[in-house]
DNA sequence: TATGCTGTTATAGCTAACTATAACACTACT
DNA sequence: AGTAGTGTTATAGTTAGCTATAACAGCATA
């Protein structure tokens, strides 16, 4: 399991995002309680209030139901929903910009499926990678 | 001409990866200067400080170098420094991820050329004329 | 020398994100 | 009633990102 963090995004984003990841992988299905605040503190070694805030996120989405006392919930209709509000976000916002990148690196179907396959282990070794210009070090 | 800034990273990297776009896009050549600092900063009305920080990175990259006094400069040899950089970086971090949720949301390629299409319009970055505002361009 | 353009540094203040610690409120189960 | 699991709120401190304002330092050219 993943206990890293990326660096370019806040915590509680990234939380929200493993969350609607689970969701549409259906490893987590509309009913099922969604970890506890102080266990992914715990797990993840990060404020019960950083968890929080992730989750109440997915409240505000409307995708869980907050039960004090018991859990929360996965909303009837998440997965649905999500569907609708993720593609239209990723078409809109995300997809544009990777696509420019693709274009402007010249990167061909090929390479890109290679790399999406490399995905699962951790990549650790990159070898080809030609460092031909000697580094300034002013400062 | 794009005053919003992406609410999902800093500004100074965003800063930062315009130039590199720019760079890549062949409408900044090794050899130009980056637009000054403060015009940067007036134009997009953002502090100075911010501006410099982005472009320090770029420094610190190895891709510009900076003449007090003068400006700063893209370097030689730039262009292809990021080919190699950015590639490796973009298959291996952030390309994984994105076709996970290409594939999460079960996305065709139909839909991401349509979504990909309807960008180029409003992002004016691949056309010849590198700004608005006239600058010196003797050196 | 004076002006006007560059990059750079210094102070100080604001907000968001994250943290630590603690307490409160509710529910289920024994 | 007691306990242990939930979510929730309160207080307070740190850091990163951004801002405003001002000054300092180097280069070119009239």
């Amino acid at each position: 399991m993943d206990r890293e963090w990326n660096d370019s995004q806040p915590i509680y984003r990234q939380l929200r995002d493993r969350v609607v990841a689970m969701i549409l992988d259906g490893v987590l299905k509309e009913g099922d309680p969604l970890p506890s605040v102080r266990n992914v503190a715990a797990e993840y070694r990060v404020n019960p209030l950083t968890v929080l805030k992730g989750y109440q996120q997915l409240v505000d989405e409307g995708l869980v139901e907050s039960k004090r006392g018991l859990g929360m919930y996965i909303n009837t209709g998440a997965r649905n929903l999500l569907l609708q509000g993720e593609r239209r976000r990723f078409l809109a916002e995300e997809w544009p910009r990777v696509h420019a990148t693709i274009q402007r690196l010249g990167l061909t179907p090929q390479e890109l499926d290679a790399a999406a396959k490399r995905r699962s282990s951790s990549d650790g070794a990159q070898s080809k990678t030609a460092d031909s210009k000697p580094r300034k070090e002013e400062r």
